[in-house]
DNA sequence: CTCGAACGCGCG
DNA sequence: GTACGAGCGTTCGAG
């Protein structure tokens, strides 16, 4: 299959699915006279459409194969198969709850309930299937009570029945759109059946959340989690004005603790499984001609959004392997350093004042506060512009040691340390009125101030003071990595896998993709880690972890959207851009450039993106770096970094003007962010308004284009994991695959995203590993458009656990010689 | 006792 | 007075 053949036009898609005849849309409003004024920016001029009574419903249960491939033959015939399955605790989750103490019950009996949402411990019991509004077929796989499909086999066999059938004649099939509410979870259930919902796919709620925040964001009730009060029963509701049945009421009702207890072959079983696939097709039409009036949203929500629901699926169903025993050292050597550096500040605060300090976790409690800033008397060097509080976070400690060295008073006194004293002056009076030796002028405003503070005695506590803050930093280290990324993340490890499944989602600002239970996406780097915790992550037995990322993405974006010839020429001819910088920061030929000059040029490169300020760039001086910049070498490094690429502010005015039209800005592939603020008559609303009108077409094209990298990748392994089965079934003696390399789930799978980094973990054959290295990073470098300006580079390398990655090329060599 | 705000940290 | 985007643990006090 052709790579872009995933990214058409509408129209392909169109021609790929049968639709039925749009419901004929009746204005509601004098179209003539609202088409008259201009809208105005951020409004949508939606025609919402007027809905038919719901009709009388068609649900019915298939209890053979024979039944099954006669309705799935119907939805070929109407381009839709809306589905759904019921999942219900498998038979060993069961067996290892009964098997527990009544006390034991008691603890884990949330977890044991919640069994049905987690593919490790739940299985599959119920299908349903609706090809067209109103009606539906309910295929009970796994019932306890009531009829079930081909009962004369096991219930195993019935059910990998159903599952070939669907794969064979739905999920492989291009001329049918698979519509899931909730793809992500009906993924995970069908990956665990080895089995991959193939294009064209749709996820309602994705359409009515993103058509909402757009056409309707004060309908949104948490703009933070825009589907809250939004699932398939409220959003039933609230469009088509029908209540559908509840599940926890039906479960109570039946006193079962899971779906497979009821019998789904007929009465409220059979009523609740079939509701959710028909309103679900019913709710893609509807949401569909909305999507039609905002400007591609029914391309990117086609080609993009809806597709990555399966790219969420897969990953959350396979998630990262935790080596506990490596978890276990490291956690017991943190737990020491944490304890270890409570008790020096525990120690210099009892020594110095006689006092026993609780320094709780984190050591910032109230009573370590105390003794800093009641006995102690240091100087805060910044507060909170909420509450007031003296700030002691990593850039306020290293100012006030700053202070307590330098014998500063206030963080604002550091600009004296750098006025020139002759020697001698610091034992003058200041405040003397004198001429200068040898000069007739007299002691500047400056020179008084460097004067006083040379004079000044050392504060009383600065050694104790200078102590406490080195061990405040090294507390909250530890403390960070102990408790979100040891304890955090051990304790989310499932019992059935031994595996850790972050969850994902797409509902942020930008449209990137982010994650939790655990966050998957802010593992600390090696080298800011001396636990290593990215090596508590690894690949199976037999398996090795491949990683490939965008290099320097957002970048190469910013070349793009701002059209700077410089970053083009640079991007296109392998040129070095924090050097180019540099350059132009120093005045000095690239050939020239020191290794600090670049990296302090790599800070503004990295800032400009972000709507560069010189304070912000100060302070990743001070606590990336530890370098002390003033505030003019910062405003110097943003604008040479402005003079160098003359473009990007150039980029960045425009796309504000046009934000403040029309409301909003796109990415790359059509997602809409709503600026409310571009207009504000607050200044600071405005501004803030303004830099992410020109950081979002960046990040959220970046995540566009990652999306629709990894709808490619899951698109290849259900394509191979499909045709090598085949060539199992049909053609064993022709061997007709044998030549290909495939990439069959369980073999090759993609099992993380970190905004601009795929993780795979693959069975550890350099032959499949190089295929699918060269395979995946011709998926990434593909151009993003046909007329993309710059080189997109994707850089790959292998480890064999998570923090040691080596470069591919690096690693083939010693792979091969082994 | 629970819950949320504020703070501070990890990631790209 | 400001970098853009995100999640999670600790602390503390309000209800």
């Amino acid at each position: 299959m052709r790579l872009g053949s995933l990214f058409g036009t509408p129209k392909t898609l169109a021609s790929n699915v049968k639709k039925k005849p749009a419901e004929p849309v009746q204005p509601q409003n004098n179209v003539a006279n609202v088409l008259k004024e201009k809208p105005k920016p951020g409004e949508f001029r939606i025609v919402w459409p007027k809905l038919e009574p719901q009709k009388v419903k068609d649900y019915k249960a298939i209890l053979t194969l024979k039944d099954l491939e006669a309705y799935l033959k119907r939805c070929l015939e109407t381009g839709y198969a809306s589905f759904d399955w019921e999942t219900a605790a498998d038979e060993e989750t069961r067996n290892w709850f009964s098997s527990l103490s009544e006390e034991e019950k008691e603890q884990h009996r949330k977890e044991y309930l919640r069994s049905p949402l987690d593919p490790w411990k739940g299985e599959i019991c119920t299908l349903s299937v609706a090809a067209a509004p109103h009606e539906t077929r309910v295929i009970p796989i796994s019932h306890k009570k009531g009829r079930n499909f081909e009962e004369h086999q096991t219930r195993d066999k019935a059910r990998q029945m159903v599952m070939d059938t669907l794969e064979k004649m739905i999920f492989t099939n291009n001329k049918v759109l698979k519509i899931a509410v909730n793809l992500s979870f009906e993924t995970k259930f069908a990956a665990k059946y080895g089995k991959y919902i193939l294009g064209p796919v749709a996820d309602p709620l994705m359409m009515w959340v993103r058509c909402l925040q757009v056409a309707a964001p004060q309908k949104i009730i948490d703009p933070k989690k825009p589907n809250s009060g939004w699932g398939l029963k409220p959003a039933t509701k609230k469009v088509f004005g029908v209540n559908m049945n509840e599940f926890t009421e039906l479960l109570k009702k039946n006193d079962a603790d899971f779906f497979d207890e009821i019998p789904a072959d007929s009465g409220e079983g059979l009523l609740y499984s079939a509701e959710d696939s028909d309103y679900g097709l019913q709710h893609y039409l509807y949401w569909n001609e909305i999507a039609k009036q905002i400007p591609r949203y029914e391309e990117w929500l086609h080609n993009i959004e809806m597709p990555f629901q399966r790219a969420i699926g897969i990953m959350e169903y396979w998630g990262m392997k935790w080596d506990a025993d490596q978890a276990d050292v490291k956690r017991q050597e943190a737990e020491l350093m944490q304890e270890q550096a409570a008790a020096n500040i525990k120690k210099i605060a009892f020594d110095a004042l006689g006092l026993n300090v609780d320094t709780g976790a984190s050591g910032k409690t109230k009573e370590v506060k105390s003794v800093i800033f009641d006995h102690f008397k240091l100087p805060a060097a910044k507060w909170s512009e909420k509450t007031g509080a003296a700030s002691l976070d990593l850039e306020a400690l290293i100012d006030m040691i700053f202070m307590l060295e330098n014998k500063l008073e206030a963080i604002s006194e550091e600009k004296y340390l750098a006025v020139p004293l002759p020697e001698g002056w610091e034992n003058i009076d200041p405040d003397a009125s004198y001429g200068k030796p040898g000069f007739n002028g007299e002691i500047t405003k400056d020179e008084r101030y460097a004067i006083r503070i040379k004079k000044r005695q050392p504060h009383p506590y600065k050694e104790q003071g200078i102590a406490l803050l080195r061990e405040l930093m090294k507390i909250q280290k530890y403390s960070t990595l102990l408790s979100s990324h040891i304890k955090g993340r051990e304790k989310h490890v499932n019992r059935r896998s031994g595996r850790i499944h972050a969850g994902y989602s797409t509902f942020t600002e930008t449209g990137r993709c982010n994650s939790f239970n655990p966050n998957g996406q802010n593992v600390p780097r090696l080298d800011n880690d001396e636990f290593g915790i990215r090596n508590f992550h690894v690949p199976d037995k037999g398996k090795v972890y491949f990683l490939i990322d965008f290099s320097g993405f957002e970048l190469r974006l910013m070349a793009w959207k701002s059209g700077d010839e410089v970053m083009i020429d640079l991007f296109s001819n392998n040129g070095d851009m924090h050097k180019r910088t540099a350059s132009v920061m120093t005045g000095k030929p690239e050939s020239e450039i020191v290794k600090k000059e670049r990296s302090d040029a790599k800070a503004g490169n990295f800032g400009i993106a972000y709507g560069g300020t010189e304070h912000a760039l100060q302070k990743t001086f001070k606590t990336k770096y530890f370098v002390r910049k003033t505030l003019d070498e910062c405003a110097n490094i943003v604008n040479a970094v402005k003079k160098a690429y003359k473009r990007i502010p150039e980029y960045q005015r425009k796309i504000v003007l046009e934000s403040r039209e029309k409301g909003y800005v796109q990415t790359i592939y059509g997602y809409i962010r709503l600026l409310p603020g571009i207009n504000s008559a607050n200044r600071y609303d405005r501004s803030s308004a303004e830099r992410r009108a020109a950081n979002t077409p960046i990040q959220g094209s970046a995540a566009d284009i990652m999306k629709k990298c990894q709808n490619a990748v899951y698109e290849k392994i259900g394509r191979d994991t499909y045709n090598s089965r085949m060539a199992e079934v049909t053609d064993k003696d022709t061997n007709q695959f044998e030549s290909l390399v495939l990439f069959i789930h369980g073999h090759v799978d993609m099992i993380a995203q970190i905004h601009d980094e795929m993780i795979f973990e693959i069975d550890d054959d350099p032959v499949l590993i190089e295929k699918v290295k060269d395979w995946v990073q011709g998926v990434m470098q593909e151009p993003p458009l046909p007329d993309f300006p710059v080189p997109v580079v994707a850089d790959p390398s292998v480890g064999y656990r998570w923090g040691e990655k080596k470069d591919y090329a690096d690693w083939e060599k010693e792979r091969l010689t082994v």
